[in-house]
RNA sequence: GCCCGGUUGGUGGAACUGGUCAGACACGCGAGUCUCAAACACUCGUGCCCUUUGGGCAUGUGGGUUCGAAUCCCACACCGGGCACCA
């Protein structure tokens, strides 16, 4: 930093350089943090402040909090931060109490793989990385409320995530209610009798074991052995959100196979119905509404039970969308993991078995058990390879169709799901794709139940038409469209009680365990009869141990054969422990797996609004205050909610869970957590290749002649994420230094608008360091520094472009449109640069509509014009009405659509006034050539159009 | 395959509920001022085409509605995202 000045610095002491503008920005920033500027005062406790700021509406805005990455920040991160920061910034200075923080989300994979690669202890590289975090987003001069920051990995606060997995864990969903209640509840109405224990017997009879299995199928948080998600790559378990289309991990890409393994899963299935029902009163954009809907999966159909031929006891249960098709079910078809196979299947191959139906094998037993086999062997991805060619077996067994009476063969195939539905279907190729190409394949049966349209031959159909072949004695479907089909055969099931109409989902229960190191522990220990128990709140938080070894046991990504070992079950001296939990000191065994990295993030909106109460995860006061329903806001939230669209169906829903549980168990006021939410885009950024594929340094590449050069070599150029793999990454620390904070800001937001996606343009980012230039020297000298604004009235037109740039800017604020904002404010300060000298009013005036954008500068300046205090809490600047309407306005005069003249009217003109004003232009007469009018259309006081006859 | 978005100058993008010759604001580019020079800064110009005064053509392509369409409707092309044997 010992360069000589340059020659413009010799020649304009008090330009506004990157070096003036680094000396203003650390100056403002060591300011605010030494007078807690962006402090917001909570209605009570240990936060509570000015009671008249507390009287002002409120604003909860919020980022979706980072992981520390190792890498630090590109300049794309920042992009919602200073989004969210502008907004906020702007809603300081038009009354409202604004909180505005940000916190690290810390726990997790990626924190741990990095841990990993890079040989030191999770919590020591994690909390470097958030310090190198907090630095690089200091210097951008976000305003946040430093006190409510916190990291997920911090005791004090997982506590919290313990306190409330074990809410979740005691309680239980009501379907009466529709809500979730204390499982203490549960268990009192066993006890009384007032509900049913299932299988008949008495609570009183069942041992400690039973109860426990009992519950155990109505908690919110549950263990089971269902089969779940293995990535023996990465060494742990997924949730289904975390796998991708084709069976590979969203994380590493690892292959993923199904395992039946003992699991901890949320019981979020319960809630799929409200999860659907409360997005319409939420503020979201429809495309991420859609997502949940369609994640969530919704569908309305009927449970039918089909009696298994020669089994009296035994039925198998399906799920169809279709019921009035029943007449048309000619086959069964159970997953392969249906339990029901093994008790159905019959010794021999039964008479008019066809030999496409055995595979080969010599007994129906055999035949299964080799299908099941290769199923259970086959990952997704396989799946998928081999594309949709139908596979399966006969099981021998046959079950009745209940209103054909018909015996229908039942399959074992592997485009039934266990997870889906019953895991069992009654197939009808007719009106089916997929059933028609099974059927076809195994030579079964096809019946059309739907008269398809003329001419359709050759496939399934499933379009609307009359019923046809859909009827026996006491049901009638022939000639009803699909919708009425529907209702005569649920009530016909439902009379007979072989069926009943009901709604299934998609959405599947929530796997919550992993086996890793770097998470929360589960405050769950286990006694000698394996029943899991609650930690106390008073053994709160359960700490993560300190340990040697925490690196995750992966395998052969490859390898399904292989199972989870959690890091935590190493230090057998911290798993064994001895409790009194109210019955005496007993030995109990730790749960070893640890909480996904979502379990800290579905909660921390909470969290900011009292962040050092150890008594409680939020007070009451606070939590209503900022968070509870309100006008418009029906459900509570947060006011305005900003981060990538790549959470939609994960962290988003996860969240609106855990709030929905909060609230039902009456901890909270809101039953959503974010009112408003609002995607911001990507920041792409140019990938040049060369001729081998391989990235090249972005910035060491040259354009010539609209081609682009690396080291000589011709390379390409695509658009791509920014980041260090490709070569392509900008700090925000290098533009920093090139031009100050305030310019990556203005830059960064008249990009374009927030939700768009948009290349980064590092040449282009002097564009808005113009701007601050010339904002400065219409204030301040160059050459002395002195500040040269006068006390004269402005003119009457630069009074209305101030007024109206007011107007505009204070709108495109509200509507989060900076980009437009920013164009406004330059229009008037390139205005204001024309004039001899600048009125005072108008220098203020850009200053603060500036402050929101640029807020070091503002500052600065805001002092300069001789302000005490900050300017983060002055007034936004209102427009004054009457500069809004021109004095006179041009008014175009077309005929049949093409301008012909112009004439400068009043902008209270009326449209008759108009008309005869327009009709007797010479222009408009000599252009009409005598030529008879047809009709005059005018639109006061801007446009006439007149049609000729 | 299904469901969502989107397509405007060399570039990023403006344009209120269809209404001033579409292109605000910025980058880039061109010319100029300053400078020994370069950079910075400043000033002017810049949709495309035609030889100008002037005119013609322009919002992915083709059609339609309308006095009037970037904006509404239909079809197609291309780009991006989501889901994908979910019964």
């Amino acid at each position: 930093m010992s360069e000589t000045p340059t020659a413009a610095e010799v020649a304009a002491p008090h330009r506004y350089t990157a070096a003036l503008a680094a000396d203003i920005e650390a100056r403002w920033q060591d300011f605010w943090d030494a007078n807690g500027t962006y402090a917001a005062p909570n209605p009570s406790g240990e936060l509570a402040g000015d009671e008249a700021v507390v009287a002002r509406p409120k604003k909860f805005i919020m980022d979706m909090f980072p992981y520390p990455s190792g890498a630090g920040l590109h300049v794309g991160h920042p992009l919602g931060y200073i989004a969210t920061d502008v907004y906020a910034r702007y809603h300081r200075m038009t009354g409202h109490n604004v909180l505005h923080t940000l916190g690290f989300d810390a726990f997790g994979l990626p924190a741990e793989q990095y841990a990993v690669q890079t040989g030191t202890h999770p919590r020591v590289s994690t909390e470097a990385n958030i310090e190198n975090m907090k630095a690089q987003l200091r210097r951008l001069g976000l305003g946040h409320d430093k006190r409510r920051s916190f990291a997920t990995i911090e005791p004090e606060y997982y506590k919290w995530t313990q306190w409330i997995f074990l809410q979740i864990f005691n309680s239980w969903y009501d379907p009466e209610a529709k809500k979730a209640r204390p499982i203490a509840e549960l268990v009192a109405e066993f006890e009384s009798g007032r509900r049913e224990v299932p299988g008949g017997r008495a609570w009183s009879e069942l041992n400690a074991v039973e109860r426990d299995e009992l519950l155990g199928a109505y908690r919110l948080a549950y263990a089971s052995d269902a089969p779940v998600n293995w990535c023996p790559g990465l060494g742990t378990v997924l949730a289904n959100e975390e796998v991708t289309a084709d069976g590979r991990s969203e994380r590493g890409n690892f292959p993923v196979f199904k395992s039946k393994l003992r699991q901890w899963n949320m019981r979020i299935t319960a809630y799929a119905d409200r999860l659907i029902d409360d997005l319409d009163a939420l503020d979201w954009p429809e495309a991420i509404k859609l997502q949940q809907r369609n994640w969530i999966g919704r569908s309305e159909g009927a449970r039918v039970d089909f009696q298994v031929a020669g089994h009296e006891a035994r039925k198998i249960t399906v799920f169809t969308t279709r019921p009035d098709t029943l007449f048309g079910a000619t086959y069964m078809v159970l997953a392969p993991e249906h339990d029901l196979i093994d008790e159905i299947v019959p010794a021999e191959w039964p008479e008019g078995t066809k030999d496409v139906w055995t595979a080969g094998a010599g007994t129906p037993a055999e035949a299964v058990a080799a299908y099941r086999k290769q199923a259970q062997s086959k990952t997704d991805v396989e799946r998928q390879t081999e594309g949709k060619d139908k596979t399966g077996v006969f099981t021998g067994a046959y079950a009745l169709n209940p209103v054909t009476g018909e015996r229908v063969p039942v399959f074992v195939a592997d485009y039934v799901l266990m997870g889906y539905g019953t895991g069992a279907i009654m197939a009808v190729p007719g009106q089916d794709e997929r059933d028609w190409e099974f059927a076809s394949v195994f030579e079964l049966p096809i019946v059309r139940t739907v008269q398809p349209p003329e001419g359709w031959e050759g496939e399934a159909y499933n379009g609307q038409g009359p019923a046809i072949n859909s009827a026996n004695a006491e049901l009638d479907l022939n000639g009803m469209q699909i919708d009425e089909a529907k209702r005569t055969v649920i009530a016909h099931l439902e009379a007979r009680g072989i069926g009943e109409g009901t709604v299934n989902f998609r959405l599947r229960d929530w796997l919550f365990s992993r086996q890793r190191y770097w998470g929360e522990p589960f405050p769950i220990v286990y006694d000698e009869n394996g029943i899991a128990h609650a930690l106390p709140e008073s053994m709160l938080p359960l700490e993560l141990p300190e340990v040697d070894d925490y690196t995750p046991r992966t395998f052969d990504a490859d390898d399904a054969d292989t199972s989870p070992e959690t890091p935590l079950s190493r230090n057998q001296d911290w798993v064994n422990v001895e409790l009194d939990l109210g019955d005496g000191p007993k030995t109990y065994r730790r749960e070893t797996n640890t909480m996904p990295n979502w379990a800290g993030s579905c909660w921390y909106e909470l969290r900011y609004l009292d962040p050092r109460n150890d008594e409680q995860l939020v007070s009451a006061d606070a939590e209503r205050y900022w968070m509870g329903p309100r006008e418009g806001q029906p459900l509570g939230g947060v006011d305005l909610y900003v981060g990538g669209a790549e959470h939609a169906v994960l962290h988003l829903l996860y969240a609106r869970f855990w709030s929905k549980v909060l609230f039902d168990l009456g901890h909270i006021s809101s039953a959503e957590p974010f009112h408003k939410l609002y995607n911001q885009g990507m920041i792409q950024a140019y990938v040049y290749r060369d001729a081998r594929g391989i990235a090249v340094p972005a910035a060491e590449v040259e354009e010539r002649g609209g081609a682009f050069y690396y080291e000589g070599g011709k390379v390409s150029r695509l658009l791509g994420k920014m980041g260090k793999s490709l070569k392509n990454a900008v700090t925000p620390d290098e533009i920093c230094v090139e031009y100050g904070a305030d310019t990556l800001r203005l830059y960064e937001m008249a990009m374009g608008p927030l939700d768009v996606s948009r290349p980064w343009d590092t040449r282009a980012v002097v564009g808005q360091y113009r701007l601050l230039q010339r904002l400065w020297r219409n204030v301040v000298d160059e050459n002395t520094g002195e500040v040269t604004v006068v006390d004269a009235a402005p003119d009457e037109a630069t009074l209305r472009a101030l007024h109206k740039a007011i107007d505009g800017v204070g709108q495109d604020m509200a509507n989060l449109r900076f980009n437009t904002a920013i164009a406004k404010v330059t229009e008037l300060n390139n205005l204001v640069t024309k004039l001899p000298e600048v009125p005072r009013v108008v220098a203020e005036g850009l200053v603060l509509l500036i402050a929101p954008l640029a807020p070091h500068i503002a500052e600065e300046l805001w002092r300069k014009l001789g302000h005490e205090g900050s300017v983060v809490h002055a007034d936004f600047p209102a427009a004054d009405p009457a500069y809004l309407v021109d004095e006179a306005v041009t008014c175009v005069v077309q005929i049949k659509g093409k301008v012909k003249a112009r004439l400068e009217v009043a902008p209270s003109i009326s449209d008759e006034e108009l008309e005869k004003v327009a009709l007797a232009d010479p222009a408009v007469v000599a252009a009409l050539g005598g030529a008879g009018i047809r009709k005059v259309i005018v639109r006061a006081p801007k446009l006439v159009n007149i049609v000729p006859a």
